[in-house]
DNA sequence: GTTGCCATGTAAGGTGTTACATGATTTA
DNA sequence: TAAATCATGTAACACCTTACATGGCAAC
């Protein structure tokens, strides 16, 4: 998947400029695109050269100019299209994973040491998820139902982190249990 | 992360040539990478001009030349700096999540069946991450820890799959629900 | 004698990143 | 007056993917 979606997904609420679904991305880890420059300009160029979208330049008063991109009914069936394709299952990118393949080079205080630091990592990337489900940033909510989705969206990124750390936490208990023994 | 470390790492248990490195990463989905003969390959040309691996050429009786790749000492050292840095907090990317965020435009009837393909999918991944910890493809375990750390890695996948599943059997229940009293 | 494996590589393109360029306006 | 924000975009590059090119050898 590419960013074209979540694009195609922000301009169904409403029209917007690229500045605008730029500070979208960027203010959200759950839209986890860096909110670059580069990707979502291009994004739209390409969106709107297959129609999905029109652009509207508006000159206000003061400042500069702005071009608000809205969706076509062409884009509106794409993104439609898309959220009835079948869903990839996610697949786990953790390079902490593959430093611990060969982290038997290790001493067991250089390991134990790795995982304090990961466990640290988790820990604090869990609380901002729980944070961000508080605070609720980027929050639709117009119908019931999507306030809930929006939850279960929320609980799964919370869920993930907290799985990890009840990971990581079992595997310091274990070493500990293990040098003990030694 | 790339796959320059894992490439060392791999080397580091013995000497391999190009193809060898790309059955490795081919046939598991712990070592996520497609294992393309382009990435192996170009990765060990710049390996080799960084000075942390050789190369020995082998003219076997019968068959095409082969390169085996290994390790220098600084090869080994540029390992273990790795292996001892800070490990990075996994970030998720699930473009299932980004699919819901818009997903109040369908039917309760299309939702569920997206959540039954996702049910079905995460199920899938999770029967082949406990069939890859039983099989054991690629397992050293030249020492009780190294075992111990293999096995870790492999929990780690079966769990976040079973989590996963977990979260979209809760969401399908609570979808249900609703409908029932709807 | 065609298919598949061994073994090396190249070409082209998708997706994403950081950093830079430009210029006006607003805030401290 | 210096910095931050608004707003558009370009340049360079990192990483990864599929598909293709080349050739010998083995198995069926």
């Amino acid at each position: 998947m590419s960013i074209k979606y979540a694009v195609l997904g922000f301009l169904s609420w409403q029209p917007l400029t690229g500045y605008d679904l730029k500070k979208l991305f960027a203010g959200s880890t759950f839209f986890y695109w860096s909110g670059n420059s580069n990707q979502i300009y291009k994004t739209l160029v390409q969106l709107h050269q297959a129609g999905l979208v029109v652009n509207q330049i508006e000159q206000p008063e003061s400042g500069p100019a702005r071009k608000v991109y809205s969706l076509t009914e062409a884009g509106q069936a794409e993104l439609r299209n898309w959220l009835l394709s079948a869903p990839e299952s996610p697949q786990l990118r953790n390079s902490f994973l593959v430093q611990l393949a060969w982290a038997d080079q290790l001493t067991s205080d250089e390991l134990d040491a790795l995982f304090a630091q990961y466990e640290h990592e988790v820990e604090m990337q869990a609380v901002m998820a729980r944070e961000q489900k508080r605070r609720k940033q980027i929050n639709p909510a117009r119908t019931g139902r999507e306030a809930w989705l929006w939850g279960m969206i929320a609980d799964n990124w919370i869920g993930f982190y907290e799985n990890e750390l009840a990971w990581v936490q079992r595997m310091r208990q274990q070493l500990a249990g293990d040098r003990e023994t030694a």
